[in-house]
RNA sequence: CGGGACGUGGCGCAGUUUGGUAGCGCACCUGACUGGGGGUCAGGGGGUCGUGGGUUCAAAUCCCGCCGUCCCGACCA
């Protein structure tokens, strides 16, 4: 194929960004580090949505809906939080022609507000656990803006629950990270992540515990795809979310929040594009297939072989604009990386075939008209599978595995490196900041999550980070 | 806020060193031929060169001020 990307894998920035523009994702927005999702970035977002939307009811939340605008004075309730978020806040102090008497922020996350009104809802351990969701924007007046990966305004959706005890809190909290966040990142989006701790340092501003899925971009840095958060009884101390218990007695709720936003888009640009544009796995893709005409004369039989791919469950698109040149065409969808092409012309109609053309491993097969209902959709299956394979086959090669500080500080800025949170430490983690490098997250020996960051035998992931 | 770079048609850039009255690619418009990977040919429209001042017969180009953008760092889903 033509080079069509301006600039190529070596420089990041130019990359993404013209993998951005080519597949007509997004623009930047007219103030600094907004953006404007365009209706094929908007697309990927509402199928991510919607997969995420399904797992998030899955767990027992319920979507509801807070303001926009919150108190100033809400924020101050919790130290952490207030002293976490302060330098990024957007605050209105004039509003209906004249100067507020108490400043109004724009919503940076929504703990305070959503604290306030489960104050109000929660009386007794009946009312618990309380599963709240909300999709929703948030405003961060980010310093440094990324598109789609940090900008000052993005989508997400955050949940918010409190629960009767410490356990249930925690239980839920780690739920929602695995069988929401994990099983989305991993079986939809074809992302490997590593799923741990925080470090105390890097935790979310008033929670007790941050867990987090942690994808290894093109390259080598790390992008925290979402985090699942215990706050203790922070917020509920500071809103007074307190509740009878079984026995008659007053307690202060337990409880949790998590997000993960439109970065997730950009993790897929970052993890699955290539020098010919965006990569699309099939079970993200909100078009899966686009049959092409390659001339006037198939228009009718390219029409044909959209509908029964649609009736075989297929996500499909027929392209028969053949006023267009075919090149023209064929680059446009590589560019937006829709995984599969069916690609019809005299040639192979003639022959009772269509040519399919993948676009993530690449090729060209020609495959029998009455077979494609069947070898489509089995395509689409192994795709989604070697998508993932190879994303983690090419993550672990760049996990260097390291045995002190000095050694993770030069892999970490390369890519990742690993070695024991003994050998580092809360020192040894400071050293590597200073060197632009952190700690992503820990993980006990076997991968999963641990309880405490106490724990013996525990891994530290390091690397830079968007 | 520290360090670096850059502002020239819609986008990307050349021209600045050595001043001479603005050009290229893409995009756009018209027409024709085309059509199995951004096709070809012909014609066309669009810029007071970020901004204010200065030097000069003459400034995109030299000098001074201002404004803005981007990159690296601090912040972060």
């Amino acid at each position: 194929m033509a080079r069509v990307l301006t600039s190529q894998a070596e420089d990041f920035p130019r990359w993404y960004q013209d993998v951005i523009a080519k597949a007509e994702l997004a623009d930047n927005g007219p103030v600094r580090g907004t953006m404007v999702i365009r209706p094929y970035g908007y697309a990927l977002w509402e199928r991510i949505q919607a997969e995420m939307d399904a797992r998030i009811k899955e767990c027992g939340a319920q979507n509801a809906y807070f303001p926009l605008f919150i108190p100033q004075s809400y924020l101050a309730r919790e130290a952490q939080h207030v002293e976490g978020f302060s330098p990024e806040l957007a605050v209105v102090t004039h509003a209906g022609g004249k100067d507020l008497d108490e400043a109004i922020i724009v919503r940076p996350t929504s703990e305070t507000v959503i604290g306030e009104f489960m104050a109000k809802w929660v009386q007794s351990y009946r009312d618990l656990p309380l599963l709240l969701n909300q999709w929703a924007n948030v405003v961060r007046w980010e310093l440094r803006p990324r598109i789609f990966l940090r900008t000052s305004e993005f989508l997400w959706q955050e949940g918010h629950t409190a629960h009767a005890t410490e356990d249930d809190a925690r239980a839920y909290a780690v739920r929602i990270l695995h069988e929401a966040y994990e099983d989305l990142m991993v079986n939809v989006l074809a992302v490997p992540v590593v799923v741990g701790r925080k470090t105390k340092q890097e935790r979310f501003a008033g929670a007790t515990n941050t867990m987090t899925c942690e994808a290894m971009t093109r390259d080598g840095k790390a992008l925290q795809m979402g985090t699942s958060h215990e706050l203790g009884q922070n917020f509920a101390k500071a809103f007074d979310i307190q509740f009878t218990s079984a026995e008659g007695g007053r307690e202060f709720a337990w409880t949790t929040s998590w997000g993960s936003s439109t970065r997730m888009v950009g993790g897929v640009i970052m993890v699955h594009g290539d020098d010919d544009g965006l990569r699309v796995p099939p079970a993200l893709a909100p078009t899966q297939v686009v049959v092409m005409a390659v001339k006037p004369e198939v228009v009718d039989a390219v029409h044909k072989i959209g509908a029964d791919l649609k009736a075989a469950g297929v996500r499909v698109v027929v392209d028969d604009r053949a006023d267009i040149p075919f090149g023209r065409r064929a680059v446009d969808w590589e560019l937006k990386g829709v995984p599969v092409r069916v690609e019809l012309g005299p040639r192979d109609l003639e022959a009772d075939s269509a040519t399919l053309a993948k676009r993530l491993s690449g090729g060209k097969t020609p495959v029998a008209l009455g077979e494609l209902s069947t070898e489509v959709p089995r395509l689409l299956a192994a795709e989604q599978d070697t998508m993932l394979e190879s994303a983690r086959i090419e993550r672990d090669s760049r996990i260097a595995d390291v045995s002190t500080v000095d050694e993770a500080a030069e892999a970490g800025a390369e890519a990742w490196a690993k070695l024991p949170w003994e050998t580092l430490g809360e020192d040894g983690e400071a050293k590597l900041a200073q060197s632009g490098v952190t700690v992503r997250c820990l993980t006990r020996a076997d991968g999963s999550v641990p309880d405490s960051d106490t724990e013996p035998g525990l891994v530290a992931y390091v690397a830079r980070s968007y």
